[in-house]
DNA sequence: TTATCCTGGTCATCAGATGACCTGTTGACT
DNA sequence: AGTCAACAGGTCATCTGATGACCAGGATAA
């Protein structure tokens, strides 16, 4: 027998859900002004805690903008504001590691191709001042991480796809520690290993200078092939 | 001149901090549960209202359960707790769907090569039935849409990569809207391109039966080329 | 043993009060 | 006219006491 459920939603919710439709339904447009928490506490006929609790929840989905002693405002929104939840990366275990690097695999092999055909001369400039940054700060590890980080932002934002940029920077975030840990680990042991990253580096570079998408893919490939190895020892 | 942001950071939010902060340094482990908000409210030396308010925003990350009743607890998780944040599609223009799909299409042909290769009888079967539905019900375009959605779902599910799944149904939500639309007008204005769709389903099928990756890959190309004509007119 | 009731603990929500903050206005001073 | 202090009105931020809803587990009755 099946029974309909009637899980009575809690009440911040639905206002919440209220609102959003109002949104959506463009009956409030961005920069738009709501009523003050007062005034949705008697339009709703609830407590004014639960028009809060449902502003901050809208606020946390990025919808509207609650400023103290102003008001609350519906936000202008893009791409950009799309957003990933990433648990802190302790609490991932070597699977979801593996799964997360598998996704920056896909994503960074296609925004490379795309990359190495869109990028302008400035995107050029930013990757090489990267790569050289890199190379300088072969015993900082906290800046020549950075470099690297920005080395794979940079060819993300020459593909000319911002939403590309945003979900690679949040794929790779947990990974990032990861990769620093590892840093650390190599320049410790076994020094030659940080050379080749930076020659795996330089090939990429090329490959986009030519605009060789081709050449591009499989250069990225390799380092990837190469950071994985060196993460999951 | 540059001055340095004098922001102080708003109660609930520094509470919140300190109480994520003891989940990631593990001081409280999953399954545990939290002190109630009164308890806090002392331990903290804030209002209720902080309290929950750092409560809820941390329930909103998925890092713990709000039980009416019961108490707050330390959620599991793992990578499928990792959520994309997308504001509702009809806030999009025509160039955020643009990139929207240019990830889908890096994905899908990323996760189709690793179907190919590890799909288990069982995903094999869903395919089918997904396919046969979307065959049987050519004129519901409810259902049609559904199992479009549903065929597409389960190519990620054989490619074993959970975080994977999770990710390419976020993307694809917003596109299933036009998708959903585009069959709408199709059925009335072009049936013949209704039946092509499907055959490039069947295409994929063949290919991801024969575990033949390469072939599969070129399948699902074609077939979103052929989607992203019928999206943008 | 099983079903029912009771109780203590907890979250959900409300409403009044106070403080902090922002904007715009007014009026004095330069 | 331009600058600035002071003020007022509106709004969010937070605290607090009160009440209801909900859950788990123990006590009680059939």
């Amino acid at each position: 027998m099946q029974y309909k459920k009637i899980k009575q939603k809690k009440l911040y919710e639905q206002v919440a859900d209220a609102i959003e439709q109002q949104i959506i339904k463009k009956k409030l447009l961005p920069g738009d002004r709501l009523d003050s928490v007062e005034q949705l506490s008697k339009s709703y006929d609830v407590g004014r805690s639960a028009i809060r609790e449902a502003l901050m929840s809208l606020q946390a989905k990025g919808l509207i903008e609650i400023r103290h002693g102003e008001g609350t405002f519906v936000r202008h929104l893009s791409t950009d504001d799309i957003t990933i939840q990433m648990p802190p990366s302790s609490l991932f275990n070597k699977k979801d590691i593996k799964e997360i690097f598998e996704i920056r695999e896909l994503l960074e092999l296609g925004v490379i191709e795309k990359a190495a055909v869109r990028r302008s001369q400035d995107d050029l400039l930013c990757l090489q001042h990267a790569l050289h940054t890199m190379n300088e700060a072969l015993t900082d590890h906290q800046a020549s991480s950075e470099a690297d980080f920005l080395f794979h932002t940079t060819i993300a934002k020459a593909a000319d796809n911002q939403l590309l940029v945003t979900m690679l920077e949040h794929i790779s975030k947990p990974l990032a520690d990861q990769i620093q840990q590892t840093r650390v680990l190599l320049a410790a042991t076994n020094p030659p290993a940080l050379e080749q990253l930076h020659k795996e580096h330089a090939a990429i570079y090329e490959a986009i200078e030519k605009q060789d998408g081709k050449a591009a893919k499989e250069a990225m490939s390799r380092h990837l092939a190469t950071v994985e190895k060196m993460i999951f020892i």
